[in-house]
DNA sequence: CGCCGGTCCGCAAACGTTACCAATTCAAAC
DNA sequence: GTTTGAATTGGTAACGTTTGCGGACCGGCG
């Protein structure tokens, strides 16, 4: 039952327990024939580090935490993927926690993880971000909140990386622009909620660069979710004299929704509207929807975040809080069309 | 830097360590009074447990290793999501770790998790299950795999925990039934494979014992995508005399296919055809899907899962392999009709 | 008064590592 | 021949807990 340890080995080959450990950890100071002969019995015996005493006595546990929402989707899934590539790459193991914010046990993951010597918290951003701050104090961890948006982060002072909102926004603008679309309409989500904000502010400063018209639609709901995305696509269309030849909605799940309407309408994509999306979640790929939309481009995220963890763990720096932002970038599909055909500069493949 | 230990509270609160763990640990043999002041002092010094110290003495550390593959879908962020769920509930923490099968990683992530003395793994199926075998050996430390299919695990002598396939398949055939339809098609997974044979089986011995005719449309590829969906869709549909008034897509992608199909030949969904699917994929859900399936119950699931590896690092048991079959549930969406219209015992919402 | 049982507490050894400080050897340099 | 110094090794104290064992104290009983 008991598993082996550096102790047996050493009893085993015929040296000190030092010796064992300097042998397994690469260590300069011992001769390469004793080293040899050492790592033989180890392989022999199946013999396995016990990184929890490796830990203990370090005080470094290369663990980190991550801290989800509850609630499942996609996003997630390929951002925890991500992020445990990155971070084995780098030679830390990750701890799962998902937070469940409605139940206030936000607080209850950190303590987890504190107890647990994590080096560092990775976060995926939830209205309970605020927790990010207490936590990276004197005696916490350093803590990255993934995905939190600028006006969020401002208030709690907080290590961040997201995608770049307001650069998504512009490019979407531009894009349109570049296809010829001279009249085109901005979906939104939740009022308010800083990704909209941006997303917003971004489109609607390319717009008015390139004198681009827009027709603004609010978010009536709490949340954005497919159903809204119906009701404002609904609203946009009934407009008396709705003219415009594309539509970009602030979310794929917006768009989804008015991809739905528009079916519904008899209004055909993209040969009479183009829509274009934001997040690029997996629905988006199925090949009866098709959705162009700008990606958040996870992977790209998640290493990000796990390298500017890696930083703040190491130089112990918690005077500074940085924010990284990650570009976005286009996803071709078929929902967008060059209203002149010759005016796309880069077709969908 | 340090963080406050068990030592420190001692000596604040003039008691020895023994006393402090002791009042940590709700001992017996403590009395009221200064279990109490302990316990105050370790709230205002904000102390909180190193349990990498405690899994170090008591050899248990109350981690659950999670190996999933690399490919991120919605149904393993469910999955993992649930576990960890359950896991806390029984005071257990998850250790995230992405095998990558194809570059022969998924021995190092034993190798990691064993490392890290998990006290047992929890493994999501894949073509490597068989690793689980020899890590449970002697030395070794309990495992269950995930979703694994029957057939597979007989050669692999695993703990297992799936949805059951042969179980789905009867329910689908039955459903249909009920629904009023005695033509109907079959349409596969990747051939041989233990989930295809399963839920194949289970639908025509169903269809036989009921009397109802069963058009099996082999699938062509390696793999069941919704493009291999498409495939079957349009053999079926172009076979001369084609009557079937239902089909059972043996996975939801498939299903996916078949309505995409569908849609392009003007067959009318479910009104000329009903669609019904297996696996209950969140694509399913989509406001313009609406797909009816049969469910994989992934919570519960994932709960029996995590129960199972208690029961076996709690009795220590490894010469008894012991398998669970979940039973799956029909998902009443938009796809299916009843023949005529009474027939349908349970409409849909 | 001696003894017993119970209640409460502390000492010290473990758990499996790593790290500091010696100790030993041996060859080269003085 | 002694000194120096590098190369290699070992002893032992940590790291922060838990745990077995024993000690101190106290009230009650014979």
């Amino acid at each position: 039952m008991r598993s082996i340890t550096i102790k047996d080995i050493a009893r085993l080959s015929g040296v000190s327990v030092t010796t064992v450990s300097r042998a397994l950890n690469n260590a300069p100071e011992i001769s390469e024939e004793t080293r040899e002969r050492v790592l033989r019995v180890c392989r022999e015996q199946g013999y396995r580090t016990n990184l929890l005493a490796r830990s203990l006595i370090s005080s470094r546990s290369h663990l980190l935490g991550l801290v989800l929402p509850e609630l499942a989707n996609p996003y997630h899934a390929s951002l925890s993927l991500n992020i445990e590539l990155c971070a084995r790459e780098l030679g830390y193991q990750i701890m799962l926690c998902c937070g469940r914010p409605e139940k206030g046990q936000m607080k209850s993951s950190f303590d987890l993880l504190l107890s647990q010597r994590v080096d560092g918290i990775l976060m995926a951003s939830t209205s309970d971000s605020a927790y990010a701050l207490p936590q990276n104090g004197p005696g916490g961890v350093p803590c990255v909140v993934l995905g939190a948006c600028a006006a969020e982060s401002t208030a709690s002072r907080a290590n961040t990386v997201s995608v770049d909102n307001f650069m998504g926004g512009y490019m979407a603008a531009e894009y349109l622009f570049r296809l010829g679309h001279r009249n085109t309409a901005y979906l939104g989500l939740r009022p308010g909620s800083s990704t909209h904000t941006l997303r917003n502010q971004g489109f609607l400063t390319a717009a008015r660069t390139l004198g681009m018209a827009v027709e603004v639609v609010e978010n009536p709901d709490p949340s954005s979710t497919i159903e809204s995305g119906c009701r404002m696509a609904r609203q946009l269309f009934r407009r008396p004299g709705f003219r415009q030849t594309a539509v970009f909605a602030a979310s794929d799940a917006v768009a989804l929704g008015v991809i739905q309407v528009a079916d519904e309408l008899g209004l055909a994509i993209p040969e009479r509207l183009s829509v274009l999306g934001f997040d690029n979640i997996e629905y988006a790929a199925l090949p009866n929807i098709r959705l162009t939309t700008i990606s958040q481009n996870t992977p790209l995220l998640a290493r990000s975040a796990v390298r500017l963890l890696m930083e703040l763990i190491e130089s112990g720096e918690d005077a500074v809080y940085t924010r990284k932002l990650v570009t976005p970038s286009i996803i071709r599909r078929a929902t967008c069309r060059p209203l002149s055909p010759d005016k796309d500069p880069h077709p969908p493949a």
